[in-house]
DNA sequence: GATGAATGAGAATTCATTCAT
DNA sequence: GATGAATGAATTCTCATTCAT
């Protein structure tokens, strides 16, 4: 192994332990000591790794990003013809994102709360993540219009957002219970409210 | 005007002041003396009126409860009769709920990402107040589908979480563009969305 | 009653109060605020009265060193004969001293204790008090030295100091514990040991 | 030097310096910046070693009894069988606190003065320091009447604590004055008194 | 390369004093 | 003359960052 595979290493071990210690308590909650004391590690040696610890954020912020990113990238926007074929795609990255939600509980947590009000450039990078998002259930929406198995009145733009908080929110309250995380239910409720509506027929 | 009216008038001025500066730049990010300087007066003054820092933002957050229940209050979630009845109430709250945000416009931001990460007790109060909203709205859907005009296989849970994520981090979307909020426009989204779901028929 | 009469009598008052809670909670730790509602008048009140806080504290200690002095003024350090004359002399001064800690018994603690450490003039006028009642002592030691009913080689300087340590801080041990002040015992206690010493004949 | 000789010595250090000037200006005019000041060190590199400034109040205090109960520690209250050995042990003992006051020339002031109106803790503190000197005072006198060389009606308690308040106040003058101090006169003085009382024979 | 002791900027809070009413 | 609201200097304590070992 390199040296600079060793200090990568490191450095992934410690936006581990950050991102945690982060969600839980808070940035402003948080000291470089804490962090250094979960790593069992010197305080000193954080800063070998990390030039500060906005820095720090920053890659947690990056690294949490990067993992919903990656968590959505196996699907394809373009790929539904049908609605069901559509809402068959909803459904894994549904279960995508509980899965991800399961392992690493505390990574809404980080982007929607704890992050926010650090910094005038925190505050963008987060929104710049979650118009990345918007756009990517926007592209979804506008396939299924040009194809036509969406409704053609369709606001898309307004519609891809509030699509988005449902699951962002949604997904925030889940963990906040405690209860065993039942994905299935939560998946069918969304799926439904989102392709048929609440009315009854 | 009598003396505890004086008292009472200058405890709402320093809630608002602060609503707005904890908002924009967070709670850790505002000091005690940034506030006694946005209200024109010494720092000490502020302590006449607040206990503490923590006890300034345990005011604006309940100040900030009571607004948007406040705004809620004037629907009777059991009101409605058929799909059409609600879906006039709902578009009612959305026009109340912009309403609000264009006067307040850092109500939600407020609770949605500034004050969380400050203390176990402010994280439960806002907790809480996120808890009575999904209540109504649980109540408003069991309305519906006890008298049948929404979906008997509805649930209502949730559904619930999901609409108020839709409505809360759209919201927050909203404000976030700075673009003139055009109302109308989300909120027939949203209520599309919501009565109608995406799905084309 | 002359506008004269009345200021000198609220400065007496607030003399009063404060000799009994400066000598309870000490200098530092009472509020200028606390002596008022104690009061019962307003703590801008107080500033007609009194220059400053520290102004006040010099009067209160004038105002102490001035009743001590006063009950040890009935008796002539030159009346006394003999021995036995002396030890009335001492034994109605030690009960002149008891019935003033009766009334007042925070002179002691206030002298000693709570008012030493606020100034350098503070710590002086102190001094200067117990450098009186050096004196005075000094003077009886030599009267009975003089006429030849006190030991020839007594070291009057010594003694003198000797003699006021014993009864000033065994006043304060005889505060301290709460017991109902015997104070014939203290007396006779203090007058044995200082006339005729702990040796047995 | 391990690690933690280091720290005990930079403790000692500390407690040296806030000795000094606790008893110079007292507690509540000493700043942690004055103490740094005059460390010749930051005054965050203070909150390594004491907790709070109070925490190192506790510890200069308890410094301070130690030394004067090690200067007591080497004679034994029953040890005299006479009142010439015991008159010896006095005198002794009186020189053992008069190099103890001559190397640490604030002791008694601290004592004394300085710490009593901090704290009801610390006031206690000082107290049962008090009693214990009280007590010990006690067993010697005790002894004495037991073997019969002292005055069989003295009354014990009554007399310990005069005698500890001839000393103890007795001392604080001899530093007040800033005379050298010839401590075999005020030994002579005060063992004189002590034994013999001040009566002609 | 790792460490943690030292540092001081910065933050919250208190309280004696002033002064307009 | 009395009041107490306003003030800001001063104080205690925290914690991100540096740097000598």
């Amino acid at each position: 192994m390199t040296k600079q595979e060793l200090v990568d290493r490191r450095q992934r071990e410690i936006i581990a332990v950050a991102s945690r210690v982060f969600a839980e308590r808070g940035y402003h909650n948080t000291g470089v000591a804490d962090i250094a004391r979960e790593l069992g590690a010197g305080h000193g040696t954080f800063y070998r790794y990390f030039e500060s610890k906005l820095d720090l954020l920053r890659h947690v912020l990056d690294h949490a990003v990067d993992r919903i990113m990656a968590a959505l990238a196996d699907e394809d926007p373009g790929a539904s013809d049908t609605a069901q074929e559509y809402r068959a795609q909803v459904e894994r990255i549904g279960a995508a994102l509980f899965r991800l939600l399961r392992d690493d509980d505390h990574l809404v947590r980080l982007l929607t709360m704890h992050a926010s009000n650090v910094d005038a450039e925190i505050t963008a990078r987060v929104s710049e993540a979650a118009e990345s998002l918007f756009s990517l259930t926007e592209s979804y929406l506008r396939n299924g219009v040009d194809k036509g198995f969406l409704r053609a009145d369709l606001d898309i733009e307004i519609t891809a957002r509030g699509v988005n908080g449902m699951i962002l929110l949604g997904a925030l309250n889940a963990l906040g219970r405690e209860e065993a995380i039942n994905s299935e239910r939560w998946i069918r409720g969304f799926t439904d409210l989102m392709f048929d509506g609440i009315t009854a027929r």
